[in-house]
DNA sequence: TTGTCTCCCAGAGGGAGACAA
DNA sequence: TTGTCTCCCTCTGGGAGACAA
């Protein structure tokens, strides 16, 4: 085995997959909003902008240089390094190239939360069958039992050896030898999630997200513009081998640097860990100016969307906005970072999420019972509010292809044959798993099935169809569900049809909000 | 277990034992040579030392203000950190205090080369009776077994449990329960060395010197004056674990900053490595004066100890100065770097030795028929020749304490109860052990017992009195010895009496030289 | 005295179907 | 479909004496 000390690079496609529905990073070329504020909470130690930041206007315009994406030499964790310009004119970056695009749209990912039977040494792994028929080689079920060898290459370009067997009364999928060795070497947990992932080449890769991460250890990664990443592993004991958590931090030097950057429209450079329910500090300028269009008041209900980390699901929680926030909501000049104070009606579980930033919730209703759909203003570039305005169905992070959205008219067969996964048997389900694409697509956060029992088109081989993120948690529990409905942003669609795409199709008018967002959503992990 | 990621700081006595025979360090406010060519040779590349170095002195008397010793964090080898001063008359520092010294010197250490047996996962660790009635607790010898559990502790203060029992027909001390463990831990294959120690509370520790130790590897260990230290471990593999060699390396750039420092006398640091076969870089003052004095004559038969890695043994090899060399062998103010050419009688085993220092180097007879013994001219403190001249030996690494030379009149009783250590049925056989106390002693590359069949007192227990250090090698292969002879540096001490002591108390006549030397003897793992 | 061998037992590892959720 | 259980087999780990160097 070749030493892995260095610092990797990762293609996006093998990164977004590793990373988790919820991270997302920009695409060189997008305009984001850099708060700074934000990039504090990130830092290990609090850092002092009082000298840095303007009172009025402490948040920056810029467009995205580059992105690469890394891979933690100890844990297999994966981080984004995203460069960014305040002279948002000077840009002159090739857009993503279309290949580049397709390559992205074709990787496919499976994730899986492992079960206590997965993580006992004593045993394997059970592989959805799910994964099995859409990631990994096809099996010759002719053969008594079905069995055959997969190679999976880690993030540090490792190659693990898996028997997979299909065995069992009644049958099923199962990784035997090699599962023992790869769960003790990477200390697995159960609770973490491995993610198989597949290149357009078909070859695979195997990645980890750990549960119980914590962004702000005692191990500081430190990076600053112009110096070189330097980096303390800080993860190896001496007995023990890997530490589980080997935490990075961002140095508040790091934190004042950037701001100070941005301050003199000099490009600067930040680290982004895709973690659960860290708030965003780089955010999509199309999704900063939405959610400033919504009238956010004083007692309006919102609800929010928090994915918990053990197991990896997603929770909404819904609470009042009171009035100790930012009273000018509508007003751009005042710092937008976590202006919303909400009083939650769970207040004991959302204790440390007191003040939040508006494009992490949606109106539920205004204090005059406005509408439950979430009212946008949308503003034209110069940041003034458009006179279009209407109510819509507000879908960050979904990508056009998954339902055809970026053809108009909007074709249906492609959202029969995508959504038709939710209605197999497959999804209904209590379980923790995602299947991803790594173009953005439909996160875990935004596309949430309840209740859904549509009729199922009986061909299974559907389901690898390319072009789809989405996760299936215990949200959707299935419990005597209505028949045909699906809640985005807690609008619960019926369908009365065992076709649901004409309601999916008649909700996204706005193709142009829908593609930005689809590009860039937001930065930062939390939802 | 704690994390071990910090740079540990070691005691003397601890770090001595681990360090092995051959590693030497000065005490502060010993007056040094620092040699920069040798320096340079330990660095991973080569320095560029041309604008630093005088010509006619490229080496700086210096006074040792401090010492460190540390452990790598990795490996649990151990290295120092000597702080020097060029300016040698400002020094102000209080010597080793008294009570220092004293505990020095009661540490007792015993170190074993692993066999195949030890090594191998499957079984334990065979005990040398010596180790298990001077370093472990007595054995309660009237339980059948007798056994218990013995806790000794790593470097990095990990406490390793490991189960002691003497059984077996016949019978003999074994490690069982926790060896294994012990050994895949660290790595050790057969060959490496463990060195168990036991401070004067009893509390044990073990330590490790690997084979195979080669300084510059890829790896840099930077360091230099008025940094901190950085370092890269260097030795994790994704999958394996702990890499075996784990180098550390001296930048070259560390190398011309202390080069430079020395020149305009201003204080600095170095690293010392200890390892077998690497010639010393800061040397003891009168060790080098002592060697200067030496009649090195071209034609003049030289031989020179060298311990071999594997196993640990020391060989003696001889050879003729050829003319090659610095031909004014008697001058100061020429480079003293490897000033000596030799042709080895062995050319094959010393092919990459062909330059030595002079007090790497024993003189066995001159040109002109020189008597056998190494003569020596002393020098005062200006550096000038003595008038006093004689014959004597030259014991580098002696303390005065195991023969009890730093009283006079000498006494004899120490001296019969340490040498009976030679005259048990221990020192015959062909081992490849080595019992150390840590204040210096006798070392390997000094003191080689050969055919010695002293009279042996029966009573075992005086084998455990601290005050020595000694290595059986083998190079003391019994085979039909005669009776009671030892060689010191080529001389064959012949005893006609059953207490040897007074041959030894006749040719220490030198007190001040002989404690200097104990105290410093030299710097640099080569011997 | 101690290195190495073989023997042999206990227990971990892990592969299989049963069965239930 | 898949999580968990139990069963049971295999193999490694490692503790013991035999025996020889």
């Amino acid at each position: 085995m070749a030493l892995s000390r260095c610092i990797r690079t990762l293609d996006y496609g093998v990164w977004k997959a590793f990373a988790g529905g919820s991270a997302r990073v920009p695409t060189a070329g997008d305009l984001v909003y850099y708060f700074p504020e934000g990039h504090a909470e990130h830092a290990i130690a609090p850092p002092d902008l009082s000298s840095v930041l303007h009172r009025e206007k402490p948040f920056f315009l810029c467009r995205v240089i580059s992105v690469s994406f890394f891979v933690h030499p100890g844990s297999d964790e994966v981080y984004a390094r995203i460069s960014l310009d305040p002279n948002v004119n000077a840009f002159n970056a090739s857009p993503t190239r279309p290949e580049e695009r397709a390559e992205r749209e074709s990787f496919m990912s499976f994730s899986k939360v492992l079960t206590p039977s997965d993580a006992n040494n004593g045993g394997g792994f059970s592989v959805p069958r799910f994964c099995a028929d859409s990631i990994f080689p096809k099996l010759d079920y002719k053969a008594d039992p079905p069995v055959q060898s997969i190679s999976v290459q880690d993030v540090h370009g490792n190659i693990w050896e898996f028997r997979h067997v299909y065995r069992g009364t009644p049958r099923r999928h199962l990784l035997t030898t090699g599962w023992s060795r790869f769960v003790s070497n990477k200390k697995l947990v159960a609770g973490d999630s491995v993610v198989f992932c597949r290149n357009p080449t078909g070859k695979l890769f195997v990645g980890i997200r750990r549960i119980g991460r914590h962004c702000c250890g005692s191990i500081n990664f430190n990076f600053s513009p112009g110096t070189k990443l330097r980096y303390n592993n800080g993860f190896f004991d001496e007995q023990e081998g890997f530490l589980r958590n080997s935490n990075f931090g961002i140095s508040s030097e790091s934190v004042v640097e950037a701001a100070k950057s941005a301050k003199i429209c000099r490009p600067f450079e930040v680290l982004y860990f895709p973690k659960v329910s860290w708030p965003e500090f780089v955010v999509a300028k199309d999704l900063v100016e939405a959610a400033m269009a919504v009238p956010w008041g004083p007692g309006a209900r919102v609800k929010m969307a928090v994915e918990t980390e053990e197991p990896l699901r997603t929770a909404w929680y819904h609470g009042t906005i009171c009035c100790n926030g930012n009273e000018e909501f509508d007003r751009w000049g005042k710092s937008l970072w976590r202006m919303l104070q909400v009083n939650w009606d769970e207040p004991e579980v959302l204790q440390n999420i007191k003040a939040v930033n508006p494009w992490q919730v949606e109106l539920v209703s205004s204090p005059s019972s406005y509408p439950v759909m979430k009212r946008l203003k949308l503003m034209d570039t110069n940041g003034l509010p458009s006179e279009r305005q209407e109510d819509m169905i507000l879908v960050t992070g979904l990508t056009s292809s998954p339902f055809n959205l970026n053809e108009s008219p909007i074709g249906t067969q492609g959202a029969r044959h995508n959504l038709s996964i939710f209605s197999t048997n497959f999804v209904p389900e209590s379980t923790k798993q995602t299947y991803t694409n790594n173009a953005g697509g439909i996160n875990a956060w935004n596309l949430v099935t309840t209740r859904s029992t549509f009729s199922t088109p009986e061909d299974g081989s559907n389901v690898d169809q390319p072009g789809m993120e989405f996760c299936i948690t215990d949200a959707c529990k299935p419990t005597k569900l209505s028949k045909g409905t699906i809640q985005l942003f807690g609008k619960i669609i019926h369908s009365t049809e065992t076709n649901v795409s004409t309601d999916f199709s008649l909700s996204f008018p706005h193709k142009l909000l829908l593609e930005s967002q689809s590009r860039l959503p937001a930065v930062g992990a939390c939802k």
